[in-house]
DNA sequence: GCCAACGTTGGC
DNA sequence: GCCAACGTTGGC
């Protein structure tokens, strides 16, 4: 199992929108280093940190996980997509992208201020959030830990799985 | 394979 | 809206 952490601006699709549908596709993941990583290493069940970027504040906001392994971004090939992209076809589709599925919106948001000022400490290699444009990152178990305990993740094990209450 | 030009991201 | 940092493209 890994922890990811995955960006999203609010205005497109937030957590909120999330936690209303349920589940998602994250459609319109263009970077290849992001590709590879929900490609090669995202699992089903992984649990995924959700930020919003271009917010006021940018903060880090909720947890979700991975309910789809990767297939292909049907977005690439739309032409009346604002993610189209010329290159990938049905045939050759040349993005992916997972289903995630809402968690926990957390309780208190954890602004990227905040975040930063761990960025000498527990947060210290993470591809700091604001640094990198990478839209989807891998988060170790322990930045795992921490950025939960930060953000008082109620769904959440003391192993950093994702806490399944009974129904 | 280098690198300049260009486009995008994302905080401010 | 600005702009710095970064990723991608394409000529050579």
């Amino acid at each position: 199992m890994r922890h990811w952490l995955v960006k999203t601006e609010p205005d497109v699709f937030s957590i909120a929108d999330l936690r209303v549908l349920g589940r998602s596709p994250w459609d319109g993941v263009r970077n290849y280093q992001a590709r590879n990583s929900m490609r090669d290493d995202m699992r089903l069940g992984d649990p995924v940190l959700v930020y919003h970027s271009n917010a006021k504040p940018p903060a880090l906001v909720g947890l979700a996980e991975v309910v789809r392994e990767a297939y292909p971004d049907h977005t690439s090939w739309d032409p009346e997509s604002s993610y189209h992209d010329p290159a990938s076809t049905p045939e050759d589709p040349r993005w992916c992208m997972v289903d995630i599925g809402w968690v926990e919106t957390f309780g208190r948001e954890v602004p990227l201020d905040e975040l930063r000022s761990h960025a000498d400490g527990a947060l210290a290699d993470m591809p700091l959030v604001g640094k990198s444009r990478l839209s989807v990152q891998p988060v170790t178990p322990e930045q795992f830990r921490f950025l939960c305990d930060l953000a008082g993740a109620r769904s959440v094990t003391p192993t950093g799985r994702i806490r399944r209450r009974r129904s």
